[in-house]
DNA sequence: TTTACCATTTACGTTAACGTTAAGTTCAAC
DNA sequence: GTTGAACTTAACGTTAACGTAAATGGTAAA
């Protein structure tokens, strides 16, 4: 009934139980616990832990990736905690833009030195 | 003359040389050394640093970034070598764009999550 | 030639992000 | 009610990527 448990969540996204366990430890997932103590997974945690992978494999550390869960966690009600929020996850945005557009960049020169390898090589067939 | 020191490449990329020094531990980098054993940089190790620090910048770790650098530095003579070569700087171009994708796909993620707060904004101010 | 700075190697220290082991608890099935 | 898999916490271990300290050497200015 859309409670998960620590395992399935692991085979899920294909991790260890401790690195989920760690995850809580540090503050980026807070599983509520049923009566015996054991961890109870929903959409929720998914959802969040989705948002970790995605910033780890891009090279965040879990404390921005923790600023960023904890952003879009929250509930922010008030129109000056609103602003906030909206100031802040835009320049959360941006950084990702930018990361976006010099990794354009580096492709780009990847790219260019490629070419130099297929150039030489069409020399080399041209004989 | 087209010679830096290692203190000069330091200031220069903003780093400690000791993560100079690393990179040739590792074997990053191979700069000549002068007659009393001091190594000389030249414009090929600064912009195998370019590569580096931008390779790092997007959680690419040392060994993935070694391949990259090494992949660029050999001259591949050869037209075996240099096919090898040209697949596999494909094969990264590949890993780049993709990495490119993913990363667009999450700034529109919070592109939307932050569309709702600005809804939510808009609610309360038109009261 | 002594001061002072830059270089060198060696080697131990540090932090993040887990891995691993141990010792105990709970649940599901038999 | 006993067995076995899955859960719990606690705590020590591991690796990458450096930081830092110590001991030493070259060189240029005072």
């Amino acid at each position: 009934m859309s409670h998960y448990s620590i395992s399935e969540l692991a085979a899920q996204f294909n991790v260890s139980t401790r690195t989920i366990r760690y995850y809580e430890e540090v503050g980026l997932l807070q599983p509520k616990r049923n009566k015996s103590g054991h961890r109870q997974f929903t959409k929720k945690e998914m959802t969040q832990l989705q948002l970790i992978f995605r910033g780890k494999k891009y090279g965040f550390n879990l404390e921005e990736i923790k600023e960023m869960v904890l952003l879009f966690e929250e509930d922010p009600t008030g129109k000056e905690q609103l602003k906030r929020t909206i100031e802040y996850g835009e320049d959360k945005i941006h950084e990702v833009s930018k990361r976006i557009q010099e990794l354009e960049q580096m492709k780009n020169e990847m790219e260019q030195f490629l070419q130099v390898f297929h150039d030489e090589l069409n020399q080399l067939e041209e004989e």
